[in-house]
DNA sequence: TGTACATCAGTGAACGCGCGTTCACTGATGTAC
DNA sequence: TGTACATCAGTGAACGCGCGTTCACTGATGTAC
């Protein structure tokens, strides 16, 4: 059964909300702006959702999926030249080119300092995005390790991003590169003897 | 030299929204808000400071010394009781008290992912705070450990005191708790023999 | 010591602007007969 | 097949509010003589 125009245009606000409250965050954006990204007029917006945090618990979601889509694929890409699904996945998330792409980038690392401020509703969705983000990462690491330990992971990976952005330059891409490898010393190397 | 009544005020506005800040984030506050909270009228803001950006830019670099100063603080009280320099600042960044105090708490956690899309002066000042950060893990680290290695150990103590923040409760304490225990392992226990 | 004036630090009303939200209206599409 | 009406999806003007910034004014403190 094809959408109805509406589940369309709908669908459309939530992907362009996703990318730019990624970019320029939660507060970065008005509710006119991404009307307009969207190809429409603000006044249609609460035709589509009862307010503009609803909107955003939304777009929240969304990126959270795609995040964990995009980093799956990754993945198989790279298993399929070889290596570990854990060094897969720690390459793929701390590729230098998420330094710049933030618009289409883990939605953790884009708003991680700002999640604890907002309402209770996308708190709530951010603990969500937390809780997928860290699964994914357990599913890569050995079956030793417990969701802690995950947890910790992801911590690592996200501040790596977050500091890589906020220093720039070649700083940045030698954060990752260092985290990348000594994520996988400890959990990919170490575990092969 | 006493200081005059303005630079009294002066320094009560930029500690206030040094605090302000960390708890609301960049956009969470205006100008206002803080100056009552200093015991003014908004009225004056402008005679101390020629833009709210400017005041922020002070802000952060007073929370700045302000965490470095506390962290180094804590790491004397914590090796007057044993242990390495480092297991003491680890101990001290990581404490479980830090999830919920987040005036007094680190600059950089309390606002890592809003930094990227502040102004120029901002991000600048914001580097700096990162630098000086990353300047006191690496006098913690054994001799060998370059700046990236004290990045990659920066990066990981603020991804999880974020990631701490949002998820609350025991979860967020677990993590700090690994946190802590994976970089002790890492880097004071291993250096031991 | 007292008087006159200048400077300092802050007050509070006002301005302009942008934003979230509302609402009367419009053009396109679907449906009944 | 054509006509009349209902529903859908979106438009764009308007409202209320808060915020950054400006500015004329005020009371307190310092200074000259």
């Amino acid at each position: 059964m094809p959408e109805t125009k509406k589940e369309q245009s709908h669908a459309r606000i939530v992907e362009v909300a996703s990318r730019v409250i990624r970019r320029t965050g939660y507060r970065g954006v008005g509710v006119a702006d991404i009307m307009k990204e969207a190809g429409l007029t603000h006044g249609g917006f609460y035709a589509h959702f009862p307010s503009r945090d609803a909107m955003l618990v939304e777009a929240m979601q969304h990126a959270g999926r795609c995040n964990i889509a995009a980093l799956e694929r990754g993945i198989q890409r790279r298993l399929s030249k070889g290596g570990t699904r854990l060094s897969a996945l720690i390459e793929t998330y701390l590729h230098e080119t998420h330094i710049i792409k933030t618009e289409e980038g883990c939605i953790v690392a884009a708003l991680a300092s700002e999640m604890i401020r907002e309402s209770d509703d996308l708190r709530q969705e951010a603990r969500r995005r937390v809780v997928a983000m860290v699964d994914l990462v357990k599913s890569a690491l050995p079956d030793s390790a417990d969701i802690v330990e995950a947890q910790m992971v992801t911590a690592t990976m996200v501040g790596a991003l977050q500091l890589a952005r906020t220093l720039g330059g070649k700083a940045g891409q030698a954060i990752l590169a260092q985290t990348r490898q000594a994520l996988i010393e400890r959990y990919v190397l170490r575990s092969q003897h």
